[in-house]
DNA sequence: GTTGAAACCGGTTGTCT
DNA sequence: AGACAACCGGTTTCAAC
């Protein structure tokens, strides 16, 4: 059930890079094929992987700009954040949508092409919400850190 | 040097789910194997992909808390940035790091086991910083959507 | 957990249209 | 640029230790 040592070792080069053969795993961590085999599949199984994608690179595909929002929602109406909700699982255009704790209810991770892009964005698919009340934008100007890389 | 439509259909297969066969993905787009086989290897070398994962499962692995947190830096001393940079760059517990519009200067993303141990991260990494004058930190109580495919 | 073998299947390459 | 065919290498499953 809980991964031990080696499976955490198999797990950090996974999610490093996916693409490593088994055979290269193998001789990493110096085992035959076969148990790192059963224990790939082992991890997948049990939901330890949750999936394999690629990461693409956002600049190359046009989409050069990244914002933070803070929204803070209209909480007389108690559909607001079923709703709230359920738009933004639909908007690609939304990264990361969370409920935080503090001042205001959610913090959305958006990308957009350019600042005219994000504004578009903003107009048409959130300041139309009946549910927000209040958006505060943050764009990012510089990115220190991206990592899917979880410490383990 | 631009991807084409059929490009862009094979970048988002991949970036939804990289262990797509290229057979799976040719037939899927009503081609045949040699032309995607092509055009991933051409995607890859031109670097619109930037590498493939494996996405792990926080939870499973304990990591059941992110915590979102703006941080200030002290900008008299000029080497503040610098160091505060490099500094987050190696914390494996901070996935995201940018230099934000705003109020403050920073959003990290960090995640930790629990309130006990993002406490300890932050006593042991965060506050002990010279460069920093201040920071605000946001738990995350509820995850409505996080992905990492781009809308293309 | 290791080794070795065998079948299978996808990736890779060359050639042709 | 796409289709077809042949080869190579990794994956998968098995047996035996």
């Amino acid at each position: 059930m809980n991964p031990d040592a080696t499976d955490r070792t198999i797990l950090r080069l996974l999610q490093s890079n996916s693409q490593l053969t088994i055979k290269e795993i193998a001789s990493r961590i110096n085992l035959s094929i076969t148990p790192v085999h059963d224990r790939i599949r082992k991890l997948e199984r049990e939901g330890f992987i949750d999936r394999y994608v690629a990461l693409l690179n956002r600049r190359k595909l046009g989409k050069s700009l990244i914002v933070f929002c803070n929204v803070t929602l209209d909480k007389q109406r108690k559909e607001s954040f079923e709703e709230f909700n359920e738009t933004v699982a639909r908007l690609p255009e939304v990264l990361e949508c969370s409920v935080v704790s503090g001042n205001f209810d959610y913090l959305l991770k958006v990308v957009a092409d350019d600042v005219e892009g994000y504004n578009t964005f903003y107009q048409q698919n959130l300041s139309v919400l009946k549910s927000v009340l209040h958006i505060s934008s943050f764009f990012v100007m510089s990115e220190v850190k991206s990592t899917t890389e979880l410490p383990i």
